[in-house]
DNA sequence: CAACGTTCTATTGTATACAATTATGATCCG
DNA sequence: CGGATCATAATTGTATACAATAGAACGTTG
């Protein structure tokens, strides 16, 4: 992508993920502009690209603003995720070679360190996690996969929510992983799909506890 | 959506259904601007939007091109649609009200009489079938659904094949449809799951077999 | 004072000019 | 003749000015 379209898709994203803008709040082109430091043209460019992640909405009336999802919403992204990501984890036990397992184990060794502290790193877990899943779906070879799958992660609610998962839910997203490497290893697609599945899944549960917890104060 | 950037959109996307465009078939934003009539500014928001439906492709130094997926690809696209329109059958099950089923039946008798003649009426076909699939996709109620499944359908090759299609496949497509209704009317969200599954890989084992055939020639 | 309509303002949409980047083709040298 | 290098042309990217549209504020009138 191009170089201010670019800074003003990043610069955006990370203001609403990073929690500068409250969900439902409404934004205008220009007050983004004002944010990335470019003009209107490559904003829209970057608002385009973030509404097809769903990060923002269009209102009826073309105002935009931050995406905030119901509890049943955000219940379907996980089914329809854990779906993709499964599909996914099968294409990619059928095409994972070597290097590729070398190289997830590295990744996740990295996360694994990272949460197996006293205080858990939680930038580096993310960072790892997100590797990880990214190479997976890399080795799926699949474009469409590739075009849908972002759509569906990182809403808003991960990564505000990241900081406030238990140091044993960290700690067993690294054993899932490994479970999964274990599954790549043997080309064995359907574990692979399985541990997968199971994996959103189990995310999907302690984000609801999560969720449930917050809204209880 | 905007009146220019709409048109462009609607323009173009027949353009390129249409026969047009081959697929491959590299353009400027400056020829679609001409086709549109607008200026290229609109026509960079309607190129946006079908870059996401993958009509459009954009090769590593931003010049567009018309989609040209191989078989492969195109497998995994049926495969992944199959997969959605399963789960979209699935919720809508749960969530058909009378009023939608009588909707579904009348839109299928169109479809259906439209294929029971010596010579099948391809475009009432299309545009039955296209409405029967929203109306379920519209009853499953899930925005992101609604967001991705489009991304999959009527890739340039569906439409490019409609008119080969078989008789007999049409009016299989009509047996489907009624199949999916009765699921409806039972409210049995795994029937109507089963029989959407087996409707689309139906349709795509048709679309291989004109595709090989086409090949030999 | 409620409901309606009218102005005014804020926001998004479009066109155009120009900048940056990428492909193309010519030229030179080995 | 093959390949590298540079100039030129074609194409995409960005900024800005203006047009169209939606929202808000205000006043008028029954």
């Amino acid at each position: 992508m191009s170089r201010a379209s670019d800074t003003a898709y990043k610069k955006i994203r990370s203001f609403i993920l990073d929690g500068g803008a409250r969900p439902g709040m409404q934004l205008t082109e220009e007050q983004l502009a004002e944010i990335s430091g470019v003009s209107r043209t490559p904003v829209r460019d970057a608002v385009r690209r973030l509404e097809n992640e769903m990060l923002l909405v269009r209102s009826a009336s073309k105002r935009l603003s931050v995406a905030d999802w119901s509890d049943d919403e955000i219940d379907e992204m996980f089914t329809l995720r854990a779906m993709l990501e499964a599909h996914a984890a099968e294409r990619a036990a059928q095409r994972m070679d070597d290097e590729n397992l070398i190289q997830l184990r590295a990744i996740n060794d990295a996360l694994t360190e990272a949460v197996n502290q006293p205080e858990p790193d939680i930038a580096t877990f993310l960072d790892a996690n997100r590797q990880f899943h990214n190479l997976i779906l890399h080795r799926a070879q699949s474009p469409r996969l590739s075009k849908l799958l972002p759509a569906l992660v990182e809403q808003p609610v991960v990564r505000r929510t990241a900081n406030q998962y238990s140091q044993d839910d960290l700690i067993q997203s690294g054993v899932d992983h490994d479970e999964l490497i274990a599954a790549f290893a043997a080309k064995d697609p359907k574990w692979a799909r399985a541990v997968m599945t199971s994996h959103i899944r189990r995310a999907f549960h302690s984000f609801s506890s999560i969720s449930a917890q917050a809204a209880e104060n």
